[in-house]
DNA sequence: TAAATATATGAACAAGTATTCAAATGAAGG
DNA sequence: CCTTCATTTGAATACTTGTTCATATATTTA
């Protein structure tokens, strides 16, 4: 698969000393949730106050399902949780972390 | 598109509060970039060390090409940094803000 | 119970993307 | 200059994923 090793002490000193492939898969993966504009306007959306999925749909200009689809996705993802009235679901963000971890993404946009 | 808005008061206030579509798209991207095995893999590695594209080929095991690809990608994202030496190209991450997110990111994988 | 409404779900389609393979640069050494 | 080697590049392919549309579920109300 690759050819030679160009500095072998100091790439094999970094091999041993990467984190395991299963956590930066993880890792991968929940960024990869941040990673789309819709699912992105909701968690900003969210972290403004809980919401439904037809309010949520109005605020982002997105259909209802795409809405449905996303917040299902972040909720498997522990990102957001839900509780219901009668009808309606009303989600919310799951905690600090994922307001945090906005935050950092939204200053380094910022600083270019 | 949608149906109806439920709390018409509230949903109004959370759109106007909303950020402009092109700063969360740009958000999204940023995390993009961080959504995916190979790159992430790449970038913790340069939190190491700066390394050469054969170097990093070998640590994540993957191949010369796919590691050049992705090191355009992260290049043009602003995230890493690179120096010719020879026919030896190095590459290294940008600035602390790369660190940062990685790091917030990992802290949220290790805290489920 | 029937109608209306909020949300969820599944299949299908379109668009985006990561990898591979082959080939092209570009630099060093003989 | 010719070869070797590190990296880059482009095209092709295979895979993933977000949206839409139609339909289903669940809850309220007439």
């Amino acid at each position: 698969m690759n050819k030679e090793i160009i500095n072998e002490k100091l790439a094999t000193r970094v091999k041993n000393k990467m984190l395991s492939d299963d956590l930066l898969f993880d890792v991968a993966e929940v960024f990869k949730i941040f990673g789309d504009s819709t699912r992105i306007k909701i968690i900003y959306a969210l972290k403004l106050s809980e919401l439904c999925v037809s309010d949520l749909a109005f605020i982002t200009n997105s259909s209802d399902s795409a809405i449905s689809h996303q917040l299902r996705i972040l909720k498997q993802a522990k990102l957001v949780k839900s509780r219901k009235e009668g009808k309606i679901v009303y989600y919310s963000l799951k905690d600090e972390h994922v307001i945090k971890l906005f935050e950092i993404g939204r200053e380094h946009v910022e600083e270019l």
